[in-house]
DNA sequence: TCTGTATTGTACCAATCGGTACATAATTTG
DNA sequence: CAAATTATGTACCGATTGGTACAATACAGA
């Protein structure tokens, strides 16, 4: 029997309460993100999503009509934008590469706070939410390598295109270790190798002048 | 009402099929295994999980009251076990060093196939599984840095502890880059580096002997 | 062969899943 | 101010979730 009457038990009649924070679509891939960092793909259910954003199933659904799917596409795209204006477009660009390298490594260091926080793409690319968004994860991390590479080969280094790619590997497995660890001993270090091996002393912006 | 009388529509009546596979407890974790890595603790259904291990619910609970949490413990520990024989004790026993780090290489890079297979433990230290199981995963890591640096320290490096941290968190990063590429090249360069970096080359029993 | 124990499949359960329908409320547009 | 549009909360839906109950079966030792 569809269409029983639906008689809502509780509208919000006569109380406009918290005088209406005015929601932005835009605003809101960052909270999602943090659920699907902290519980993954499928971990990341509506309830949860709803409590973190405190937005209704109507809201939501209003402002992604695709549902979870169309939700966690948003937030790579955001995160996706984010480390191509922050650091991929810079080690692009910046002629000088010790120093395009050098603030790759702070932008990471700033990003992941240290390994406190997840890769939503490495994580993804483990998850079974690979399979939903193959082309964006190869995307993420084909790009960062390319540019990477791109860096340290104007900085004249040998083999830049397998150096890069170990450094991000590298990164990735630190965020690993560290979570695994409950330390962020293991990502801070994995920093300072690679600011080690990859840029020369005199550039270097934070420390481990050894 | 509780009791309502259950009459199975469909019992087994008269039919033996397939000659009875003898079922051990003991021969399930790798099947069980194999549903986490590729779909995570969350995605892990117990639907999936019957139809991969081919047992009934009454089976799966027979074998593990605990259900999918005592099923998880079970292929964790049996993942541990695993690598507590075939790479940690070598690592810490075998007397010659670059043959111990070399053959961890090798057992390492045969388990996970080239990047191909998943490491459970890393993709369950980034999932919220970790909560769960924050012990196991950690003295997983723990117990693999510890024991790759007791070795290089025999083998006579210098900062074998940082050295051996760094290793582990390649592998770990490379399995995450080779699926996000899709690519085992990712994973395959990143054991030939390590074994450049840390096996003596006439002890290299695989390749890269630059 | 009889008897107790271990296994097994299936029915069932409450809770939750992602998603839809839709009345109400707020906002923009004319 | 009125009409159209957007935003929002809640009821509801079928499917699936992890888990339990339990009768039927297979198997062990006597």
């Amino acid at each position: 029997m569809p269409g029983h009457r639906i008689i809502p038990a509780f509208p919000n009649w006569g109380f406009d309460f918290m005088s209406r924070k005015p929601v932005d679509r835009a605003d809101l891939p960052p909270l999602l993100a943090e659920v699907f960092r902290k519980h993954g793909y499928e971990g990341a259910s509506l309830a949860l999503i709803s409590e973190a954003t405190g937005l209704g199933k109507g809201s939501l659904y209003n402002f992604f009509p695709g549902g979870k799917e169309e939700m966690a596409a948003a937030v790579l795209a955001d995160v996706d934008a984010w480390f191509e204006e922050h650091v991929f477009a810079p080690l692009r660009q910046e002629s000088d590469a010790d120093k395009a390298v050098s603030s790759m490594l702070d932008a990471v260091d700033a990003y992941f706070h240290s390994g406190r926080r997840v890769c939503l793409v490495g994580a993804f690319a483990l998850d079974d939410a690979r399979s939903r968004f193959p082309e964006r994860i190869r995307g993420y991390f084909a790009r960062w390598v390319a540019a990477l590479a791109e860096a340290l080969a104007r900085g004249g280094r040998k083999d830049a295109a397998i150096l890069a790619e170990e450094a991000v590997g590298l990164i990735q497995g630190a965020i690993v270790l560290s979570q695994a660890l409950g330390d962020t001993g293991a990502f801070d270090r994995a920093i300072d190798g690679l600011r080690r091996r990859l840029v020369a002393p005199q550039t270097r912006s934070r420390s481990a002048q050894a």
